[in-house]
DNA sequence: CGGTTATTTGACGGGTATCAAACACCGTGG
DNA sequence: CCACGGTGTTTGATACCCGTCAAATAACCG
């Protein structure tokens, strides 16, 4: 197959896919590989397609979407470099149930279901690995569904901003992962209320500019979080 | 291990998660597993405990949930005869995600994690069953996030009600799988908004008369789907 | 039959979506 | 360098779905 790069092969061995591989049998899997190029917007797959392959981020982002028959969207989840997605539909009756689409431009590795089989049979191992990654996105997509029954807007808003700033209790700063109004599918609301509620949290220090954020204190947006409006 | 009925042997060997086993394989799966018994309402495991086991349904129906620090609850599904349940946590830190509660007297099977992780690596192909379990639970659990994402209270209910006729284009019938307040949880709503919803709903053709409810044309209230308010 | 639990119904308010328009940002080409 | 179109973002006004609180009614069980 075409041209990995070095930091193209450590992600791939970072991968909990794939690291628990040795080189012979990396190689053997990634052979039948191929390497993709996608351009901002481009969609890899649709809901409904033949699954052949499952596919591992290199460099940018990918959204697994449905929509609906009106043809509004709604984003399942956003993945990006150094994760695999895809690997559930290659048990699930050979269709994507949804659609995969480049966020900006992407290069992804895609890998054969086929030879991934083959390998799982022979290392049973990474059918671990596979059932460990299921797993966590099984724990993701139950995250979702808490958050979307009984959390408010407002509380899906701040509970990202404190994911984003990741710990610590006094100020923190980063920039948004994505575009605003994707950002905004993914919390389950629209990017006026996603707009709104961030100007509305100035008073709790939270500051925006374009796409950098900047929290004056974590411990204190997180309070917000409990016993209040 | 205790006394499994023969009616109980049938919903194992029919279960996707051990079909694919002979007898041998089953017997020695099974000695370390033990029946248990829950009362209604009565909690299994909570979100936190260490999982030390998955379960297989035998009689009665198990709600996994998760709770919000003011108690509220969202059920994430309800599992019911025939299905297994928490594969997903023994590859998760050991943890359970979510709680699971009886809704009902319940009989379930528990099988040891150790057990059954040693069972795979001498087969291989109880991986690929486990694989597909959880896929399955994916699948669902993404149609639950595209239905809060993009459908009304109205659409979900409607949906509930083809789903229960399941499929078909005349009258139809059936009982409420469960409490009124369970469904219109499952279904991301206030017990409220869900009777008032069935009730708005006899104008299309919906009767509800305690837990039966019959729909006097399935194609008719699916149209009721696509186009209209 | 009495007491508890489910379900329904009503009134009301608030959180979000929707529609619409102004505004900011950015790469392109003149 | 600046005009310019396109996209992304903000802001405003409005409507309405749905949650909340409360009470009445129905169903259930010992």
């Amino acid at each position: 197959m075409s041209a990995l790069t070095t930091d193209d092969l450590t992600i791939v061995g970072g991968c909990l896919l794939f690291k628990c591989l040795d080189r012979n049998d990396l190689d053997s899997l990634l052979e039948t590989g191929s390497l993709l190029t996608l351009a901002r917007n481009q969609q890899l797959f649709a809901a409904g397609d033949a699954a052949k392959s499952l596919y591992l981020v290199l460099d940018g982002q990918i959204k697994l979407s449905r929509f609906s028959r009106s043809g509004d969207e709604a984003v399942v989840h956003v993945f990006g470099p150094g994760e695999t997605f895809a690997e559930a539909a290659m048990f699930m009756g050979g269709r994507y149930p949804v659609a995969a689409t480049a966020v900006g431009a992407v290069r992804l590795l895609a890998i054969s279901n086929a030879r991934l089989r083959a390998r799982v049979l022979a290392r049973p191992e990474i059918a671990f690995a596979m059932l460990g990654s299921m797993a966590q996105h099984l724990k993701m997509l139950v995250g979702q569904i808490e958050q979307m029954k009984l959390m408010t807007a407002r509380e899906r808003t701040i509970r990202f901003l404190l994911d984003q700033c990741d710990g610590g209790t006094g100020p923190a700063a980063f920039t948004m992962p994505h575009d605003k109004a994707l950002v905004a599918n993914r919390l389950g609301m629209t990017p006026e209320t996603f707009s709104r509620t961030l100007a509305q949290l100035t008073e709790r220090g939270v500051n925006v500019k374009g796409a950098l954020v900047s929290v004056d204190d974590v411990a204190r947006l997180a309070a917000a979080l409990s016993h209040e409006t």
